[in-house]
Order: structure tokens, then C-alpha cells, then sequence
DNA sequence: GAGCCTATGTTTAGAAT
DNA sequence: GATTCTAAACATAGGCT
């Protein structure tokens, strides 16, 4: 009875920058939580695709949430387009990319490429036993080396998406010569012009099963063309 | 007194996809509203930086949440380097296109071109001016279309990216013929190797003062580049 | 579908570990 | 720096408009 009263509980915090260093920290840490975890309910409850990267103030920790793993390897084992392929075997890389300035996982990523040799040889075969392996990366964990093996693929897979990227520019510009031709009209003009994300996320023009067995070292776009994503690549 | 029960309260929910179609709907668009106030607030106390794009289930509505314009813009007006600036706003024009389904929202992008104009001839004596238009675009609006001073402008900052992209691969290809030389050792390793995160999320090294002027037709990285944060932009 | 409403489930501030 | 604890703050399911 004569109990003190330890724990006060929650107090309201009026959203403006946390001054006190250390309680930042810590607000940090727990909201970011907090934050994944809403987002990997609203991609379990409503099979909704959700990609967040956050980067902290100054440690540059940032972290990569993604839902949908199952999702991904969905697409990645049940002969989806090339193009999406790429993409979710792209970000599972970045997702570990995003997370590299802690710990070392290199475990990870080897068994990661371990994974994706599996693949090549057999699609949907694999599907049960890779999905529990892949679910390890959720919120997957960092890295601070890659091995040859590793970056050969990584880079194999952005060159694909250099591709897509090209071609993307290549339809910017022709819309750019011509801007009446598709930006005339709203919607429900007779037109059918694009919208604009009709413009940006076109599907794949690329022919497929490339990036599996790609090994390639062309020019590839690095993670910077992300940053539109974010802008928050500064020095 | 005789008031009935008309509200139930919160009930508890299993994590596991919402099976009515209508229900999975309104949840949907509530969570995803909640959690896009969780990442402002987490910008706002943390400094962090976040970046969101959720794609719902069926309608392919995505939506982009970034916090931070305010930083966007102090980066702008405030002599950051021209990548740095080229991403701000090649972010604040994706966050644009991003919601570019629902409504016509020109207005919003003319204003913002209105600004870079004046950006253009002041960067800081306007700082005050134009930070509460520029907060406006926070949870920006959407877009059908864009004229074509604004494509303009989009496919300039994408130049710069794209310049960008291409000296990140450059590095990434030297890392690749070479990887022991920076892949070797833990970051307590005496050579100082380049974490993954360092290599891709490296400084500028692009002349500055480029976007804002820049006007020029390249092949610019569309936003395919994004994928790989994502990886959602299949069919 | 967007919005309001409330009872209740969840998150989290602050302190301590 | 992550985790635990408590009580208060907050988010939200279901129902209704």
C-alpha cells in the first residue's frame, strides 16, 4: 500500500525536435519500432506493399521496412515478370544494404545467394522450403562486407534495372518532344493520355529471366537512383 | 439515461488478412493514414529522415510520405551541395507523382515551379517566403498532368541523378574488379574498407549549381530506379 | 467512400535495469 | 543502446451518417 509510485506513466510530447539527446535516442529507437510494426500489419491485414527507409539524425543508422516478404517471394519463385524479379531480388539486397553500419551479417547475404542458386534451378519447387529462409530477412539484418559472388549479383541485377531505366527515359523523352500528344486532357479525356504515374510506373518492357542468370558488368545505376525516393543522401 | 450502446469500442483484430472486402478498405486507409502521422512525428522529434510509399492491394493507389520539408527546404535555399538539392527535389517532384491518381492538382506543381524560378535568382534571401509554400507540399497533392516547364525541370534534376548514378556504378565497378581492397577487414580494420552503406551512399561529386539552371535533354534514370526500393511495380 | 463516434486495444514517455 | 515497467496518451474497429 505503502507502494511508491515507480512508473508515471505516459506523458503527452509535443511533436518538435526532442532537445534532450539522450531521450531522442531512445524516442528514435522505440518509434521506429513502432513504425515497422505498423507497417507489417497494414501489409498483413490489407495485402498492401510497403517500403520505408528511415535515416536516423546523426549515427546515419537507417533502416529499410518491408512487408510483403512473403509477397516477394511469391514473385520471386512463381514466374513473375523478369522485371518484378529483379526488382524484389534488388530490394531484398538493399534492404540489407540499408541496414549495413552496425553488425556483421555476412551470414545473411551468403545464404541469401545461396537462395537465389536454388532459384535458378528450379522455381517454384523450392517455394516452401526457401519461404521460411527468406522470412529470416524481414527486418533483415546488416552487413558490412559483401563477398565477389554477392556484388556479381548485385550488379547483374542493376543492370537490369539500368535497362528498365533507359527505357523509361527513352519513353520521358519522347514525351517530352511531343508533350500534347500524351498530356493533354485529364482522365477523362478521349485522349487516354498518362498520368504521370502511369508515365513513371509502366509495366516491364524487358525480356524476361534475365537476372537470374545474369552476370554481367555493365554500367549499372547504384542506389543513388533511390535517393529520389528519399533525397536524403547528403553528405 | 435510456441512451443505448450506439459505439462498441475498438475491438481486437488477428493480424491476418481482412477477409470483408469493405472492412479491409476502410482499415487500409486508416492505418495507412496512421502511420504516415507516426513518420511525421518521427521527423519531427528524431530529425530523421523517412521515406514511404505503400501500394494498396488492388487500386494501385500508392502513396508517398516524406517527412522533413523542412529540411528539403533548408537544402535548397541554403547553398547545400547540387546533388543534395537535385534529390530534394527531385524527391519533392516524385512525392507529387507519386499521388498523381486521384485528383487534379496542377495548381500545386506551378507553384512549385513558380519557386524554383525564384529559387533560381535568390537561394537565401527567400528562404522565408517560400518555406510555409513549400510546407504545403508535405503530404503533397496529386498531378494528371504536367506542362511542360515542369517536365522540363523533372527530366533536368533527373540528368543530374542520372550523372550521379553513373559515377556510383563507375565506383561500384572499380569495387567489383577489385574488391579486397575495400571489401576486406571489419570497420575496425586499419583499411578503413567502405561499408556497404559508404559505397552507395556516398557523397557528391557532382559540380553543383546544376539542377537549378539546368535544362537540358539527357537520358534520364526514370523512376524505374525506385524499384528497388520497393520492387512493387509489377503489373 | 469519407467522416464522426466511443469504448477499447495499443503505443509509448519517462525512469530504471 | 536495447529492454522492461507503468500509467497515460493515442489509434482505431465497428457502427452509424
Amino acid at each position: 500500500m505503502a507502494r511508491l509510485r515507480r512508473y508515471v506513466g505516459r506523458r503527452k510530447v509535443e511533436i518538435k525536435k526532442i532537445t534532450k539527446e539522450n531521450n531522442l535516442q531512445v524516442t528514435y529507437s522505440k518509434r521506429r519500432t513502432g513504425i515497422f510494426k505498423k507497417a507489417h500489419e497494414l501489409c498483413t491485414l490489407c495485402a498492401a506493399k510497403v517500403a520505408i527507409i528511415i535515416f536516423s539524425p546523426g549515427k546515419k543508422v537507417f533502416s529499410f521496412g518491408h512487408p510483403g516478404v512473403n509477397d516477394l517471394v511469391n514473385l520471386l519463385f512463381n514466374g513473375a515478370p523478369s522485371q518484378t524479379t529483379a526488382e524484389a531480388l534488388c530490394n531484398h539486397f538493399n534492404e540489407a544494404l540499408r541496414n549495413a553500419n552496425l553488425r556483421n551479417l555476412n551470414e545473411e547475404l551468403t545464404q541469401s545467394s545461396d537462395l537465389l542458386d536454388m532459384a535458378k534451378k528450379n522455381r517454384t519447387e523450392l517455394n516452401n522450403q526457401l519461404r521460411p529462409a527468406l522470412e529470416q530477412f524481414w527486418w533483415a539484418g546488416p552487413v558490412e562486407e559483401m563477398n565477389k559472388p554477392q556484388l556479381e549479383f548485385l550488379m547483374s541485377t542493376m543492370e537490369e534495372l539500368n535497362r528498365n531505366i533507359t527505357l523509361q527515359a527513352e519513353r520521358l523523352r519522347i514525351l517530352f518532344s511531343n508533350p500534347s500528344q500524351v498530356l493533354v486532357g485529364s482522365s477523362s479525356s478521349p485522349i487516354v493520355p498518362l498520368t504521370a504515374s502511369q508515365l513513371f510506373f509502366h509495366p516491364p518492357v524487358v525480356p524476361a529471366n534475365h537476372v537470374i542468370d545474369g552476370n554481367v558488368i555493365p554500367t549499372p545505376p547504384s542506389s543513388h537512383g533511390f535517393s529520389s525516393l528519399g533525397g536524403f543522401l547528403g553528405p
